[in-house]
DNA sequence: TTTGATGCAAATGTTTTGCATGCAA
DNA sequence: TTGCATGCAAAACATTTGCATCAAA
């Protein structure tokens, strides 16, 4: 909250998150930014994520897998992720951020937010399964 | 899935994990399971960990905050988390597991489950809060 | 016996941090 | 100038893994 100042690595760190819906994890940004600026280095992606996630710029997701991932899109939405590939996307719905209510209700503390991660097989594992199961059975 | 043996370690964990609900992280569980089986290890404990949680017989929580927590509690229920002092606690809620419907409405891919958490101030937290406001108001 | 499970320790992977220097305001 | 931001490297964590040994079936 204090004085921030500009920096080109923040702004294009911000700007790469803006551009994709890949929900990539830090080492992922690292190598898109170093694309533009070769010498950045790890830790300053990682101080740089973590401030714009403090400032709601960008969304940090904990789904799982080892390492987070991040999001520029901070409009509610939803997230699916993969239990076969790993891989997240957005999901097109509706919202359910009436949840939050039903969260509340019997709940003395105070509900601010929410995140619903939903587990699968993604379209494109999907139909792998089912390519692989015609080659088995004939059918 | 193959033939799995019977481990005191094992049993132990699995134990813990269904007597308490503070959703612990697995270096809680290793401490725990020490006082009991003071020469486990934490391989053990991992492994152990993440056997259960692909037979589903407990769960693994990754809301965040760094560490994975478990729950011995598989029935389906909700997570908050505190966002002040780090405690997840269940939230007593009616299901909501109808959102899968909604995330399953003008999704190509197949939804198997789901994960919600919510995030705020926990009781105790607000309650500190106030009281804070209180001696500095002086209402 | 056979084979899964363990303890130990080393390795891996992710994220944070200390510090001297650089750069925005 | 002031002090936030950086690059670099080391450190701190969280988790996994190789291997010889142990123990369940």
């Amino acid at each position: 909250m204090a004085g921030r100042k500009y920096s080109k690595q923040r702004a294009f760190i911000k700007q790469y998150l803006a551009s994709t819906s890949s929900h990539p994890t830090a080492d992922t940004v690292y190598d898109e930014i170093r694309k533009r600026i070769p010498n950045i280095s790890l830790g300053t992606v990682y101080r740089n994520l973590n401030q714009l996630t403090e400032t709601g710029e960008i969304i940090k997701l904990s789904c799982g897998g080892g390492c987070d991932r991040f999001d520029g899109n901070t409009s509610p939405h939803y997230h699916f992720i993969c239990t076969l590939c790993g891989t997240v996307m957005d999901l097109d719905m509706d919202s359910i951020d009436f949840v939050n209510k039903c969260a509340a209700k019997h709940f003395t503390g105070r509900i601010e937010g929410s995140q619903t991660y939903f587990y699968g097989t993604c379209p494109s594992c999907l139909f792998q399964e089912e390519a692989e199961l015609v080659s088995k059975t004939g059918l």
